[in-house]
DNA sequence: GCCCGTTGTCATCGC
DNA sequence: ACGCGATGACAACGG
């Protein structure tokens, strides 16, 4: 009966979706075809054309969309999916111990089914149920309301048994297809187990259909994709596919504005596909597969369940089991009563009002706040490709639909990569109708792992721009959009040094062609010895003659170009700029500087030549700077340099060896002032050039860290939510395949699976683990008050 | 001749 | 109070 009624359901089911997507003017068969690429990717790996395909049909196709409804293979199908997927979450997946061991007892028979066309309700994978990471936190909101129309399978939660999964089991796809009706050996004494650990508590059993939750998600993304501007997908098609979608609307009651649980709202699965069809919000996928529901609230319990997992993933991976106790406690929601536990999910804030019920910890609570945005991420992640790499997308054209989302989701891309997230990811999404972000979450396990490379990929890329220069309009927005932390206006054009570089070029070009020793080091060298260190020779202070020219020269020379050497962009400095050497206004000798003279500026290269060969006077005169001239007039029998750079104490001796008249040491003094002031200027200037080209730098550097940490966190979120999902997975495959001591399936709004410390997996009550979990929630709330 | 960069100088401030 | 460095502002100079 039970795969009858599957199998009759889901064509329905399927039909009923079809018709909604033809209503809504939605190309089916293009569509579909869609679809089938991603599965082409999952085989055969990502191609960067279907990229964008994916965004649309990955879940879909995964979810067995892209199979005929009604194709016998949907059971083939599904379990080359999850083997797939599995395989896929080799890779990336660090799933704690714990939740292999949570492995499932048996499959349902019924799960495979619906699975494949639609969401099953009965489906494991349904991410109505708990925990999707995909969901966003939206979603979750919704199917605290509706949701629970996914869990459906109430087979009457049976509440006697409990069902322990032994950890050492793991799941294999292969095995559960097969056994699907049958209870393995193993199952049966795992079953066992479970029962005799877990007598006391009564099991219901509670099912999750993955499928339906990422056709929820996908739901939503399109959803998101509609608000956004594309409303290609009329309500009715996504009622028909997805219910995650609608379930925002459905979780709110539309005349209380409460959220309603789906299972309250849907009894039956045929009064769901009519909801569906009538009231996207409503129901899930997993719905109409479900024929019955005596349940009355499946999506609390899912939250439950997902908020139960979420804390054990905080726990376990974001937290490292240290807490894991208490959260896993406090993870068994409370609200059993939540029948209408639509309250809880009707709350108004989903996420709140959930965790609040549920008691999970307030480090969850927190999260949850963060798994919206988590719930974003996928978003996010498409977002980015959109953002940063339109122009990657090989087929040059974005679907509208993609485009509306990275478009609207853009705009979210902060809180997106909230920092907050991490933790968030593993929290239950919101119930919250609204946007994007549920979207986004649809997204199933593999067409979130494309997304997901495809982000890194995009990441990659924006790394380099940044690493570039964040030349690009994209890089600039990715930053606009991920921090604008910075009010600096750093031109993001090109490289980063590059302002500097133009600079420097055009200032080498001017000055450098002609001097290759033109680096203007620091001004430090400038008051360094050099001016000593020529003063002993230049004693003679000779006022007049050419001098001065040359000890520009020399100064020119002098420079030293390893100090830039340590700034690389300085390289490319050329600057004339002699802030080192202080003017010699008079040079007894030249000697002092023979090799360095023969560099030149570009500006003194003229006079050099003919002082070099004959300076004449004249012309030495000519070019003397006003102060030399003056201390030649006035007689000065010392050289401007000695007057300039000799210490005070030197300078007083020299002064008093001299006798001076009032007028020479004024002059003198003059020509001390302004000597010392040129040179302050002069490395004055050269500062500030410094640091112009020191924040730069900076700002290049800062730029590179940035990309490298999102770049960092974006693989870090895309591992947590492939093991967000897979976890979610596992412990809807658990759920799914527990049974009591009847046989029957536990209800899902009636048990939960509770996670013990010591990777144990329990099979509780709802309401016994809220009254287990409210206590250590109390305890935390209390530490962290 | 104008523009722009460089350099020198002055005035001022602060140490 | 003085010396000195730093710096803004201005002007001269040269490409």
């Amino acid at each position: 009966m039970l795969y009858l009624k599957k199998y009759f359901t889901e064509g329905l089911i399927q039909f009923t979706i079809l018709l909604s997507l033809i209503g809504v003017r939605v190309d089916v068969d293009s569509y579909l075809n869609n679809q089938l690429p991603p599965l082409r990717e999952i085989i055969l790996g990502p191609t960067s054309a279907y990229t964008q395909t994916q965004f649309h049909n990955l879940r879909n196709t995964l979810d067995g969309y892209g199979i005929h409804p009604k194709s016998v293979d949907l059971d083939h199908f599904f379990a080359t999916r999850r083997l797939l997927n599995q395989v896929r979450s080799l890779d990336h997946l660090q799933v704690p111990s714990t939740e292999v061991s949570a492995w499932l007892v048996h499959r349902d028979p019924e799960t495979v089914v619906s699975a494949a066309g639609q969401s099953s309700p009965s489906i494991t994978l349904d991410n109505g149920g708990g925990l999707e990471d995909v969901n966003s936190p939206e979603a979750s909101t919704m199917r605290g309301g509706s949701g629970t129309s996914e869990s459906t399978y109430s087979q009457g939660g049976e509440n006697s048994l409990g069902a322990v999964a032994p950890e050492d089991s793991q799941e294999q796809p292969g095995e559960r297809d097969n056994n699907n009706d049958d209870l393995t050996k193993e199952d049966i004494d795992l079953i066992d187990i479970l029962w005799r650990q877990d007598i006391d508590l009564g099991a219901g059993r509670e099912v999750f259909n993955y499928s339906s939750r990422q056709k929820e998600s996908e739901a939503e993304k399109r959803n998101e994709d509609e608000k956004d501007g594309g409303e290609e997908r009329p309500e009715s098609w996504r009622n028909g596919l997805n219910l995650e979608e609608d379930q925002p609307p459905a979780p709110v009651d539309g005349e209380t504005g409460e959220s309603i649980p789906e299972q309250l709202q849907n009894p039956v699965v045929t009064s769901e596909l009519r909801d569906t069809s009538e009231e996207a919000p409503s129901t899930s996928q997993g719905l109409p597969l479900l024929p019955v529901r005596p349940q009355p609230e499946p999506q609390l319990d899912l939250e439950q369940q997902w908020q139960d997992i979420m804390a054990i993933m905080e726990l376990q991976d974001m937290e490292v089991n240290s807490t894991a106790e208490g959260s896993l406690d406090s993870s068994h929601a409370t609200d059993s009563g939540g029948g209408t536990g639509s309250s809880s999910s009707s709350g108004g804030t989903p996420e709140s009002s959930t965790m609040g019920e549920f008691g999970l910890s307030r480090s969850t609570l927190i999260n949850q706040d963060v798994s919206l945005h988590q719930a974003s991420l996928p978003s996010c992640s498409q977002d980015f490709p959109t953002l940063f790499n339109p122009d990657l997308d090989p087929n040059g054209t974005l679907r509208p639909a993609l485009l509306r989302l990275s478009s609207s989701n853009s705009s979210n891309i902060n809180s997106t990569y909230g920092a907050t997230n991490l933790t968030g990811l593993f929290a239950p999404p919101p119930l919250n109708s609204t946007t994007n972000l549920t979207s986004t979450h649809t997204l199933t396990d593999p067409f979130s792992s494309l997304l997901e490379e495809s982000m890194l990929d995009e990441i990659s890329l924006l790394d380099l721009a940044m690493e570039e220069g964040f030349s690009q309009a994209q890089a600039s927005q990715l930053e606009d959009e991920l921090d604008s932390d910075s009010g600096l206006s750093l031109d993001s054009s090109h490289s980063p040094a590059s302002p500097s570089n133009s600079e420097t070029s055009c200032s080498s070009a001017a000055s450098s062609s002609s001097t290759s020793a033109t680096f203007s080091e620091e001004g430090a060298v400038g008051y360094s010895t050099d001016s000593e260190a020529a003063s002993p020779e230049m004693e003679e202070g000779a006022v007049g003659g050419y001098q001065p020219e040359y000890s520009k020269l020399c100064r020119m020379s002098y420079q030293d170009p390893s100090q830039f050497g340590s700034l690389p962009e300085l390289d490319n400095v050329n600057h004339n700029h002699t802030y080192n050497l202080p003017l010699a206004s008079s040079y007894p000798d030249h000697s002092q500087l023979p090799g360095s003279c023969g560099k030149k500026t570009g500006r003194d290269k003229s006079l050099p030549h003919q002082s070099k060969l004959q300076p004449p006077r004249e012309f030495l005169d000519k070019h003397a700077s006003r102060d030399e001239r003056r201390a030649r007039s006035m007689k000065i029998p010392f050289s401007n340099e000695k007057i300039i750079n000799l210490p005070v104490e030197e300078f007083n001796e020299l002064l008093a060896k001299h006798h001076l008249s009032e007028p020479q040491l004024a002059l003198i003094r003059d020509i001390r002032r302004r000597g010392k002031n040129k040179m302050a200027a002069q490395n004055c200037r050269k500062r500030k050039l410094d640091t112009i080209l020191n924040l730069e730098h900076g700002v290049h550097d800062l730029r590179r860290d940035k990309a490298r940490l999102l770049k960092e966190k974006m693989e870090f979120l895309r591992s947590i939510r492939q093991m967000k999902q897979k976890v979610q997975s596992l412990y809807q495959e658990v759920f799914s395949q527990l049974r009591d001591e009847h046989g029957r399936p536990y209800s899902a709004s009636d048990y939960a699976l509770q996670y013990g410390p010591d990777g144990s997996v329990l099979v509780m009550p709802r309401s016994l683990a809220a009254e287990q979990s409210r206590k250590p929630d109390k305890k935390q709330k209390d530490k962290k008050k």
